[in-house]
DNA sequence: GACCAGGCACATC
DNA sequence: GATGTGCATGGT
């Protein structure tokens, strides 16, 4: 096991979670409202993303159907407060594309899919990276799957648990290697981290009353992953 | 007015 | 393979 820090990734999680408490992730209705908004989210912050999944829901458009159905003008006008709107209409577009004709947008019909496939499958939509996708995974189909961004790369590299030249497959592996695949720890883990990372680790961190300050960090030195 | 936010694809070198 | 750039709104 790895302790560079001294701390495990179980104690980590252990602190934050005393400090923060359960974080209720991921906000949303329904395992559709949770695909859209993993898209909407992308480079954005959330309260954009909430008036776009408003306006979805104001305008009855909140279900694969709808959003199949829409031309890319209104789609585009809808999604606007969550900003890079062309681009994300386009990705909806895509990601709903693929449902209907693999899937005929049930989402019953993801359950006995393996999660390696249909990971692979997300990834090969136009617009999918793998943060979107592992985000869906988790919080939408409730795979054990960890979502890393740019948060959690942040916290892993300025305490010393992995080189700052680490890619997005080898922060999840460790985090899934060294914890129990369990659903609702990765949905919690994540949903701190994101917490940690508002708080205190922008890309010009505060370190004043973070519940990790007393581990070992480089935070004045630590890059702005 | 600058910085930042729960990324991703594509062009260029 | 690494690096740079476009995409865009809204809060602090």
């Amino acid at each position: 096991m790895i302790r560079m820090t001294g701390w495990t990734l179980t104690e980590i999680y252990r602190l934050l979670y005393d400090a923060f408490g359960p974080q209720h992730w991921w906000p949303g209705q329904t395992q559709f409202e949770i695909i859209v908004g993993a898209v909407l989210t992308q480079n954005t912050n959330w309260t954009n993303v909430e008036k776009a999944i408003g306006n979805l829901k104001s305008a009855g458009c909140l279900t694969p159907a709808k959003i199949h159905s829409l031309d890319h003008a209104r789609l585009a006008e809808l999604i606007r407060p969550a900003g890079y709107f062309n681009i994300k209409a386009k990705r909806l577009k895509n990601l709903v594309d693929w449902f209907f004709e693999k899937y005929h947008a049930e989402l019953c019909n993801l359950e006995n899919v393996p999660t390696d496939t249909l990971r692979a499958a997300l990834l090969a939509i136009n617009g999918i990276g793998p943060e979107t996708a592992d985000s869906i995974l988790l919080y939408a189909l409730n795979r054990p799957i960890f979502v890393v961004d740019a948060y959690t790369a942040r916290m892993a590299v300025r305490h010393g648990l992995i080189g700052e030249d680490a890619d997005y497959e080898q922060l999840q592996q460790l985090f899934q290697s060294q914890l129990p695949s369990d659903v609702q720890l990765f949905n919690e883990y994540h949903a701190l981290l994101v917490r940690l990372g508002k708080d205190y680790c922008r890309p010009r961190p505060r370190c004043n009353g973070c519940p990790l300050e007393n581990l070992p960090h480089n935070v004045a030195e630590g890059p702005a992953v």
